[in-house]
DNA sequence: TAACTATATGAGTATATACTCACATAGTAA
DNA sequence: TTACTATGTGAGTATATACTCATATAGTTA
């Protein structure tokens, strides 16, 4: 049976996939790992509202997956941990895992 | 801006995060990490409802995550990929920086 | 000063998710 | 057969999340 101090790590770690697990924040990871951004052209790359992508972006934030720094009236984002790589490796591994399953079962089928 | 494949890309990466991304299904993928169990014993170890575990269960198996196999009654669940501890790599860097930036700050109010 | 731009946020709505309880199903064992 | 056990799922509810629009705030520029 779990522990406390096991079950608010857990939460914790929860807390920062969840962070993550959103099609257009893991856009904004991938455009941020080519290096800042400010909001408006993050909003622009993704293709979405500025006031959602920055209601996105304060979510990552708070998380402690980005920083930023202001610049006039404008504030750049950054990734703040290059660790964010290894979660990429993560599903990369499990979509490559289900690419091949797909391919036996369609080689099967010929 | 996005192009339709980068876009399903995210949206596939986004729905594996998504089913890790939960304190309870964290506590799972921990508990198979030291080998498959039924679905009792995991509803034990994490102390919810085993119709609960179960839904959290199909949640991870259809996003790829886990896979199954039936002895008698029981249904034995067991990771699928070891490149779920990428995604372990990844959260724990972000909290180590956390708290590399709380210690900071402790010392700093000393 | 006024007009403009970038960003953040409140409010409302739509949708998704998690949980519980009750029940269905399938295998086991008497 | 009946009683039992493990698992899965429908239904209902509560909560969380994402999105849009309108508005506020702060810095810029004329």
């Amino acid at each position: 049976m779990l522990d406390k101090s096991k079950q608010l790590l857990f939460e914790k770690q929860a807390e920062i996939a969840k962070a993550i697990a959103h099609p257009l924040r893991i856009a904004i990871v991938n455009f941020l790992a080519d290096g800042e951004q400010c909001v408006c052209d993050i909003a622009e790359y993704v293709g979405s509202e500025r006031s959602n992508v920055s209601r996105h972006l304060s979510v990552m934030l708070n998380s402690g997956l980005l920083d930023y720094r202001k610049d006039g009236l404008k504030v750049i984002y950054r990734l703040k941990c290059v660790c964010i790589v290894d979660f990429f490796k993560c599903v990369t591994g499990v979509l490559r895992e289900q690419a091949e399953e797909n391919q036996k079962l369609l080689t099967a089928l010929q």
